[in-house]
DNA sequence: CAACCCGATTGGTCTATGCCAATCTAGGAC
DNA sequence: GTCCTAGATTGGCATAGACCAATCGGGTTG
């Protein structure tokens, strides 16, 4: 219709949107063809077809694993982000969250902590560091930084299940506001390892910081979720 | 020190945490070597050295122009989302904001905006397209639906300036909250042209919900914000 | 029967190379 | 001087092939 030059699009992009037609259809879970095989069918290479595939991967509708193959990845889940924990979001869309602690001890407060804290670098802080699990699947990695002396925390925190729960009923801290900031990362081989992700997968990476009612920072806290599997909500009331 | 065998760590991986440090000292905009002597220095393939930037510029530390070069990326911008409009987030970084509309006009509703807007699927709907820009840059795409009737709207609008304001005093329409979704993607052909990303670089998905102050919803809006030039920021207070 | 091992299959990394497309620069035409 | 063109340079896309690493299935071995 046009005359003006139409740029063609790349191969490996055209071989994306086909495959998102292709598995548009398929359950979680099914495998679809092979690399070598999509690329004798499309009559490319096969490193045409990974750059498609790779990308796909990304956007979390594809997984794959080495020696099995690619399947159809499930969908994101939703996380609703309120003064609430992780455990309740994840449970009020009935699955199942457990948290396993990698290391909880004391530690001087290095500078990025101690600015958000608002401590002198070097006073000791609480530091909490776990991996986020759903349906025993690791979907984040995450490590707290909590303010302030707290005599036998470790057993309170494993009474209470939940570090909210553990500030409020085994401290009587109450939280006024939480603040948090998203922003996107690919993997590395921390991630690979501690998420289960691949190299380069698209991460969400969350700071978080609370505050107590006198609007003293009592938390701040980093975390690593995997950028396929979620969704952040976040519910914003207005002031008046 | 350990006995156990360490899995290498693949060349593209080396080679990027590398460019990590060779550019945390430069400043925005300047340019590194080129891929072909990144080859030649590393003794590496040229293929081997795109992968490694393809990820350095799919997390925002990099970018690069066609016939130009690879460069530093500056640095990301804060974007805080409360009851404020984009506008007052950007200009409170001492930045210049601007939006550019695409499209306003009437239109029906489809099954998504339906729903979202809880009315029958085909009530005519507001619909307001528009390009975000800061510095002159473009760095959102943004599709607004608006429920209900508004006579003269864009008249209100482009004299109120924000879509926020119009409402507000064009219609005393009060808000009451907002609700945000946010989640990773990658770009395709209509991002690389209206936002001038490269392909597959990342990208962050809003999905703004906004109720009235009878919690009646108002607005859908549906962003694509550039990844690697955004990072988000949600205040939530507690309830009571 | 269970445990083991081996080979086929599949994705992961990497090489070497070619050509295209966008950009920039140096020279020449006017 | 301004404009334009022709190269050189740079990133973008794609090929063909090699070898590695993880997985899985089937057969052998105890």
């Amino acid at each position: 219709m046009s005359a003006e030059a139409v740029a063609p699009l790349p191969k490996y992009y055209v071989l994306k949107t086909d495959l998102v037609e292709l598995i548009a259809n398929l359950a979680p879970g099914t495998l679809i063809p092979t690399e070598r095989a999509l690329a004798d069918r499309y009559g490319t290479s096969r490193t045409t077809v990974r750059q498609a595939i790779s990308e796909l991967v990304a956007e979390g509708r594809l997984g794959r694993i080495q020696g099995h193959g690619t399947f159809v990845a499930p969908p994101k889940l939703t996380h609703v982000r309120q003064l609430t924990s992780f455990s309740e979001d994840v449970r009020a869309q009935g699955l199942r969250p457990a948290a396993k602690t990698l290391a909880l001890s004391t530690v001087p407060a290095d500078n990025e902590v101690a600015e958000k804290l608002t401590v002198p670098p070097g006073t000791p802080v609480h530091r909490l560091e776990r991996i986020r699990l759903v349906e025993d699947e690791p979907l984040a990695h995450e490590v707290a930084h909590l303010r302030g002396r707290l005599p036998g925390f470790k057993a309170k925190l494993e009474k209470a299940g939940s570090l909210y729960t553990a500030l409020k009923e085994g401290y009587g801290i109450r939280l006024l506001d939480v603040e948090d900031t998203v922003e996107t990362a690919l993997a590395g081989p921390e991630e690979v390892r501690l998420l289960g992700v691949e190299m380069g997968s698209p991460l969400l990476v969350v700071h978080r910081l609370v505050r107590d009612a006198e609007g003293i920072p009592v938390e701040w806290t980093s975390s690593v979720f995997r950028g396929d599997r979620f969704r952040f909500v976040a519910r914003i009331k207005a002031d008046g």
